[in-house]
DNA sequence: TTGAAAGCGCTACCAG
DNA sequence: CTGGTAGCGCTTTCAA
């Protein structure tokens, strides 16, 4: 910027001005400054201006997993309505380890973003308060906290929950397992709309059929598969199988067809994702949509919103309402009319904000 | 930071002495600093530190599309290596999209990042002449441009094509088809594999044979359907599809499948990119694996290796061998022995540098 | 319309 | 071991 200014016999604040589009700058000497910063494709460097500014127009978001589809989704849509107001998104994986998300966090942290969306699988709200303490906004996603109150958009997990296991009472299942999540809010949630579906069918809760996912675990469609070979050995077995998630469904189904069950007959599966997979599976499996796209739309609407407001916002909170995607792994004979080849969409559409 | 020297009564210079851990400073005195900076929680502004040392210790990586996992996983694996050498990756997405690949790295060129791994979706080398001028060191993965010398990370694309279309000519298909990619160096170099193939086993190259990828699109899935129904359109039709990628192998499979015709009794079909899910596929898909985890790797290794070079490196390629995985989807009768649960590997593993 | 001076938060350099 | 001074590349303020 000194050596333009220099070349140009103007002042670094013209240039400066020129490159900010302030008004206050003569026509012919914008032209010539405009020129030269062509010709030396010349950026002014962003860090320093954000130094002084005090904005550097950059986002951070925190994912437990680049490689599940949802969280990719989310990042997509995130940084889609982010961009057209000029913010950047920064994507960080903290590989569902509590450890390694604090640091992710604390290096965010420092370099000063203007904010945060952070999908947490830390277990206590210690670390929350000091991103508050720095006075840095951020928006929960997915995962929510007990005892925290701060911005949050994500599903209505125990209606996902009560949505998959009423569709398998539905279809005729008496004895219906859930290949349950981690320890957080999702995995909890989706349990007890499991349980109280079951209840509310005058069905009981079976210890058994509820296999709880080891910790510090990776490959899910693995997991999957382990926890199908544990309720394959109960008897009697289970008719049916409601999954945390579609990649532990694709490895439960999985199993279930390699030792010769048929899906739906023998035992029906539903999961949770609708992944763009889903129907084109050995058996096209059933899933509730829990609507990624329009989790990261709305909190990048967020965002924007506490961004360009000068008096801090309370907190907000959006759940959306999930929705039951109908494929083969859940259509029996006699069962629901609803088929197409894409799965059939039914129920409790739309979303309400608190 | 003055903050903390006032209250503790040292200079500001003392106080950033501590936070890098620099010798120069008494025990007593550090332990005051620290005790105080961890009440505080503060952390040093590493945006400031950066401009002053000229080093930000951030990497952009570049994408066409975090939602494939391929790359997902690729940039999973960067992050990996980089974070344990204290560097920081930031991602971002060209969504396919020359105009917006651009605007991309222009952000990143003007945040001053120590460096850039791209996967390129633009057909010219200009942009990159301009990088270099920048003096921001910069790797490019899985796809290359002619007339660039620059560091280079990706898989052998024509024992890719050659690979696949052998394997289909070895498992007796007569009529072998190929769904082929984007114009970018994959796309063109597996396809010229392809060709190869068929004329080293003395067949015909057919142009109907040969479906092309419209550009602008989006859904791979719905892509490979399209090509299919093409395909099948063909008299006679082609007893052999060898496709570009895997999720345009799924489309193609799906659409084949629902047309009554099966696989691979009456069109075998390979893909490639060996994802995840192949194995749990209507019909489980053999694949060409391109390695992705070492591509980020490489490309990471690279990377640090220029960064903590004084002088200049020259540029540097490494180029993968491919690896074929043999699933049911080209599994007949009669044909080779090779079989698993988990697919079968085959030939030319390794890899070398040049 | 233009530019000189001050300063964002930090580190390099060198004198004490 | 400690700290004053200068300066990274930019913007802000305000006087000319």
């Amino acid at each position: 910027m000194k050596d333009i200014a220099r070349d140009l016999g103007v002042s670094v604040v013209t240039i400066s001005k020129v490159l900010r589009n302030h008004p206050d700058v003569g026509d012919e000497t914008r032209e010539r400054v405009l020129a030269r910063v062509k010709e030396l494709d010349y950026r002014p460097n962003l860090a320093a201006r954000s130094l002084v500014t005090g904005r550097s127009y950059l986002i951070g978001l925190v994912v437990p997993d680049l490689l599940h589809p949802f969280f990719a989704e989310i990042a997509k849509s995130i940084s889609e309505v982010l961009r057209k107001s000029g913010y950047y998104l920064i994507v960080s994986s903290s590989e569902e380890d509590p450890d390694l998300e604090e640091q992710e966090i604390d290096q965010l942290l420092a370099r000063r973003l203007d904010a945060l969306v952070i999908a947490t699988c830390r277990p206590t709200v210690d670390l929350f308060f000091r991103i508050e303490n720095q006075k840095t906004p951020y928006v929960l996603i997915d995962r929510s906290l007990p005892g925290l109150s701060a911005n949050f958009v994500g599903v209505d997990d125990e209606a996902v929950g009560m949505l998959a296991t009423r569709h398998l009472i539905d279809i005729g299942c008496k004895r219906i397992a859930h290949i349950r999540g981690p320890e957080t809010s999702p995995g909890i949630h989706r349990m007890e709309g499991y349980k109280r579906a079951l209840a509310q069918a005058g069905l009981k809760v079976v210890d058994d059929h509820i296999i709880t996912e080891r910790k510090g675990d990776v490959g899910t469609k693995q997991r999957g598969a382990e926890a199908m070979s544990q309720l394959l050995s109960l008897k009697p077995r289970p008719d049916g199988v409601f999954c945390f998630n579609d990649p532990l469904a694709m490895g439960a189904m999985n199993y279930a067809l390699d030792h010769g069950l048929r899906i739906p007959d023998d035992i029906a599966v539903i999961g949770c994702g609708n992944l763009h997979y889903d129907d084109s599976l050995r058996v096209p499996l059933s899933s509730i949509d829990q609507h990624s796209r329009q989790i990261g739309e709305q909190a990048a609407s967020i965002t924007l919103r506490i961004l360009s407001s000068k008096t801090p916002l309370r907190p907000e909170t959006v759940v959306l309402q999930p929705e039951l995607v109908v494929r083969r792994s859940t259509q029996r004979r006699a069962a629901k009319p609803a088929s197409s080849k894409s799965g059939a969409r039914a129920t409790l559409s739309g979303e309400y904000s608190i």
